[in-house]
DNA sequence: TATACACCTGG
DNA sequence: CAGGTGTAT
């Protein structure tokens, strides 16, 4: 294994791979996270101040760094949001080192298209079978063969891609969404990352099949706009509890999308993405 | 600008 | 019904 310093930065691991922005993790009984970033499979650990990785084929160490943002000052975004809000503040403290993720954007987009009224499991297994069917194996360990996320390539050709990874009527979407990639050019994505939030997500719900919620999820989870609050039903709901108990209403229409948006923005301003994360991880364990 | 419903599939 | 979106009213 090869070590980083986190230089006081904080990380958890299990809070951060488990928080549901990304879904390709596995938690080993002894605590060794094992996942895909790109083209390399990883291995990650934490100890202390320490993080242990190991990645395969190695020489993914820029890899590892980019997706866990660690040249981030992860302290100093949780001490401006700890002066915002005292419940935030102690969600803070009690989840103390999870971390937004710098994920691939086509992966991100494919995989948040996926989650459209489903469930976690059910994501976690559609992105398996997409890898499996359709990605590049990159090495087997302890009997496990690992895959790397499929391009668009692949995707765009794919056939029966509904019936192989179990994606109902999110399949045709994903599949045009892939051909959609492709005609605008190799960098049209990833080149929202320098492109203003309001830009970025209006581009990506040019694309069938994505809303506004998925559009916020990749701007947040892949393209840098710590700004983004995705909204789901879990997220609606925590806001109306805790920040509209005037907004009386069970449905996620614009109108409610935006002015939970902007509850948001108004208390968290340029990081109220990272708000929406520790709210939505509590919300997530409550039963 | 708002609400209702279909879209696949399975727990 | 589920971690939405598109479309028709």
């Amino acid at each position: 294994m090869q070590t980083i310093s986190l230089d006081g930065q904080p990380l958890d691991l299990d809070t951060t791979l488990s928080c549901g922005q990304a879904f390709r993790w596995r938690r080993r009984e002894d605590g060794l996270w094992q996942g895909v970033i790109g083209d390399r499979f990883v291995e990650l650990g934490v100890k202390g101040d320490t993080l242990s990785y190991r990645t395969f084929p190695d020489g993914g160490d820029e890899l590892v760094r980019d997706y866990l943002r660690l040249s981030d000052d992860v302290k100093y975004i949780y001490a401006y949001l700890q002066n915002r809000d005292r419940r935030l503040a102690a969600q803070i403290q009690r989840f103390y080192g999870l971390r937004l993720l710098r994920q691939p954007p086509n992966e991100t987009l494919i995989s948040f298209m996926c989650s459209a009224a489903n469930n976690i499991s059910r994501i976690s297994n559609s992105i398996e079978a997409l890898a499996r069917h359709y990605g590049k194996l990159i090495c087997e360990r302890d009997g496990v063969c690992y895959y790397a996320f499929p391009s668009c390539e692949r995707l765009a050709e794919a056939d029966d891609i509904s019936r192989l990874c179990s994606l109902g009527f999110r399949g045709e979407n994903i599949k045009n969404a892939a051909r959609a990639i492709l005609e605008r050019g190799e960098d049209w994505l990833i080149d929202l990352r320098g492109q203003p939030y309001d830009e970025a997500r209006e581009q990506l719900m040019s694309l069938n099949g994505v809303g506004a919620k998925i559009a916020d999820c990749v701007c947040l989870f892949a393209l840098d706009k710590d700004e983004a609050a995705p909204v789901d039903t879990h997220v609606r709901q925590l806001a109306q509890r805790l920040f509209l108990p005037g907004l009386n209403t069970k449905s996620m229409t614009d109108g409610v999308y935006r002015a939970i948006v902007k509850a948001f923005r108004d208390r968290y301003d340029g990081l109220a993405g990272w708000a929406q994360q520790f709210l939505y991880y509590e919300d997530l364990l409550r039963p």
